[in-house]
DNA sequence: TCTGGGGTCCTAGGACCC
DNA sequence: TCTGGGGTCCTAGGACCC
C-alpha cells in the first residue's frame, strides 16, 4: 500500500458491444449481445440496454434470448476490438511507461511513473479526466471508468463505483472503511467456492473477514489464498503494476453444439487445434515441453490429461500426436461436448538437437514443412468448399443417406439427417473435411433457352 | 440441448534425489 | 539397516478472472 492514491485502473464500459454500437448506428440506444450464438453460446458482454432486461455476461445465450428476445445478438469481432484496445493502451502509456493490461478492456497504469509534479488526489483526478477524454477521443466515442487508489485493488474497487463513464478516486487513509460494508465478493479471487466457504463461516462482509485471525483463514482456505485474503481486508495490497508478463501457456478450445462421439471425429479436432497452438507459439517465438488437453464430457465432468517433452517444441505435428496419445487413455465413449489442447512450459527458446545438423538453427526453423496443416484436398472434396460449410447445406453420407447441415465451424459439420421420409434423423459430426461429405453446389445457370422458372421465395 | 474461451495460480500426491 | 527430511519436478484437478 502506498502513501498516495498512484495506482489507475480503467475499464472501457460493455466493452465489445459499444464497440458493435459504434460501428454500427442503427445499434445504437438498442440492447445488444457479443457472445456465441450457437446452441452453447454464453454471452461475453451485454450492452446497457440489455442489462435492463437482466442479461449479465457468462449467462447462457439461451437464457439471454429468453429475457431479451428483440437484442441484437452478435459474435464477436475481435480485429475490431483489438484494434480499439491498442488505441487505448497507447494512450495510457502515453501518460506512464508502466502498464499492465489485463485484458483487451482494462489495464493498471502505474501514476507513481508517469513523473507528474505531485500525487495528490487533484492531480490524479485531472490525468484521469484528461486520459478518459483522450480515450474517447481516439476510439470514437467509446467510454471508460476509471478507478484510482494506493493499491491494485483499491483503484479496482474504486473503478467499479461510478459505472458507466466515472471515475473515482479513493483518497489514502479511507480505504478500510470503504471496504468495511462491502460484500467478500468484492475481493480478487473470492468468487462462489470461496463466498460460500465464508458464507458457512458466518462471514459476509469484509468487516466480518477483518475479524477473522490469521490461522483460522489459512485453515479455512489454505496457506495462499488465506494469507492473501487476510491482508486484502485490510486494504494491504503491495501488488506492482508489471508491464511486461511472460506468456505461461497456449491453448485452443471448442465447445460443440452436439456433443462429439466419433474417436476420428476428436482425432481430427485434436490435429486441427494442435496446428493453431503451434502457429501461435511460432508467431510468439514460443515453444513449450508439456502438452496437455481438456475433454469436458456430456456431463460436464473435465478431464485433462498432460504429458512432458524432454525438451520443448513448436510442431505441430508433434503437439497432435501427443494430444491424441492423450486422449487415447480416456473413455469418451458417453459423448464429448469441449475438446481443447495446449502447450504451456513455455521457453522463448527452441531446445535444438545439439549433437544433430541443424545445431544453429534459429527459433521456428525446426520442421516448417511439417507444420503445415492438412490443407490436402482430399477426395471428392474441392479445395474450396472445406471449412465452409455452413447450416442449410444438403450434403450426403453414404451409409445415412441425405442430411442438412445442422452446425458447422471449429473444423466439425454437424448433420441431422433429416429427409421426408425421417423427419427427425439422427444428428452426427464429422471432421469439415471427411471425404464422406458432398458439398451443396449452386445450381447451375440456366441455358440461355431455357424456361426462367420464378424463383420461390426465400423466407427471412 | 443450462453452463465459452483464453488464461493464471494453487493444492496435493507421488517420484526421485540428496 | 533403519529412520527422517527437504527440495524439485510432474500430473490432475479446481477456483478464479475477464
Amino acid at each position: 500500500m502506498r502513501p498516495d492514491a498512484s495506482v489507475l485502473h480503467l475499464d472501457l464500459d460493455a466493452f465489445f458491444a459499444a464497440v458493435e454500437q459504434r460501428d454500427k448506428p442503427s445499434l445504437r440506444g438498442k440492447p445488444v449481445v457479443v457472445g456465441g450464438v450457437g446452441g452453447r453460446g454464453v454471452v461475453a458482454t451485454a450492452s446497457y440496454e440489455a442489462r435492463r432486461y437482466g442479461v449479465r455476461s457468462a449467462m447462457s445465450t439461451r437464457e439471454a434470448r429468453s429475457r431479451c428476445p428483440h437484442a441484437a445478438f452478435l459474435t464477436g469481432r475481435f480485429h475490431a476490438y483489438r484494434e480499439a484496445s491498442e488505441r487505448v493502451m497507447e494512450v495510457l502509456r502515453s501518460v506512464s511507461p508502466l502498464v499492465e493490461p489485463l485484458s483487451l478492456d482494462e489495464a493498471f497504469v502505474d501514476l507513481a511513473a508517469a513523473g507528474l509534479p505531485d500525487l495528490s488526489v487533484p492531480t490524479v483526478t485531472e490525468v484521469a479526466e484528461e486520459m478518459r477524454a483522450r480515450v474517447h477521443e481516439v476510439t470514437d466515442g467509446l467510454t471508460a471508468s476509471v478507478g484510482i487508489g494506493t493499491s491494485k485493488f483499491i483503484a479496482k474497487v474504486a473503478s467499479d463505483l461510478d459505472k458507466p463513464d466515472g471515475l473515482v478516486v479513493v483518497a489514502p487513509g479511507t480505504e478500510v472503511e470503504l471496504l468495511r460494508p462491502m460484500h467478500v465478493t468484492v475481493i480478487p479471487g473470492v468468487g462462489p467456492a470461496t463466498a460460500e466457504r465464508l458464507r458457512r463461516a458466518g462471514i459476509h462482509t469484509v468487516a466480518d473477514l477483518e475479524r477473522v485471525s490469521l490461522d483460522e483463514l489459512v485453515r479455512l482456505l489454505g496457506k495462499a489464498h488465506g494469507a492473501g485474503l487476510w491482508s486484502l481486508a485490510r486494504a494491504e495490497d503491495d501488488r506492482p503494476v508489471e508491464p511486461d508478463r511472460e506468456t505461461k501457456s497456449v491453448s485452443v478450445e471448442g465447445t460443440y453444439d452436439t456433443d462429439l462421439t466419433d474417436r476420428k471425429v476428436m482425432e481430427s479436432v485434436l490435429t486441427r487445434q494442435a496446428g493453431d497452438v503451434a502457429r501461435r507459439l511460432r508467431a510468439s517465438g514460443l515453444s513449450g515441453r508439456t502438452v496437455s488437453i481438456k475433454v469436458r464430457l456430456y456431463d460436464f465432468t473435465t478431464l485433462s490429461r498432460s504429458t512432458t517433452l524432454s525438451s520443448p517444441t513448436d510442431t505441430a505435428s508433434t503437439v497432435a500426436r501427443l494430444a491424441r496419445g492423450l486422449l487415447a487413455e480416456l473413455d469418451t465413449s458417453g459423448g464429448v461436448r469441449l475438446l481443447g489442447v495446449g502447450v504451456s512450459g513455455l521457453a522463448d527458446w527452441i531446445q535444438e538437437d545439439l549433437f544433430g545438423d541443424d545445431f544453429g538453427d534459429g527459433p521456428g526453423d525446426a520442421d516448417e514443412a511439417d507444420d503445415a496443416v492438412p490443407e490436402v484436398p482430399l477426395p471428392g472434396l474441392p479445395a474450396r468448399h472445406r471449412s465452409g460449410w455452413a447450416p442449410g447445406m444438403d450434403v450426403v453420407h453414404a451409409d445415412l443417406g441425405r442430411g442438412w447441415v445442422w452446425g458447422a465451424g471449429r473444423g466439425v459439420v454437424t448433420v441431422r439427417f433429416e429427409t421426408a421420409e425421417t423427419p427427425s434423423g439422427p444428428v452426427r459430426s464429422f471432421a469439415d473435411d471427411d471425404p464422406a461429405l458432398t458439398p451443396w453446389r449452386p445450381p447451375e445457370p440456366p441455358a440461355p433457352d431455357a424456361p426462367v422458372t420464378p424463383q420461390s421465395p426465400t423466407p427471412a
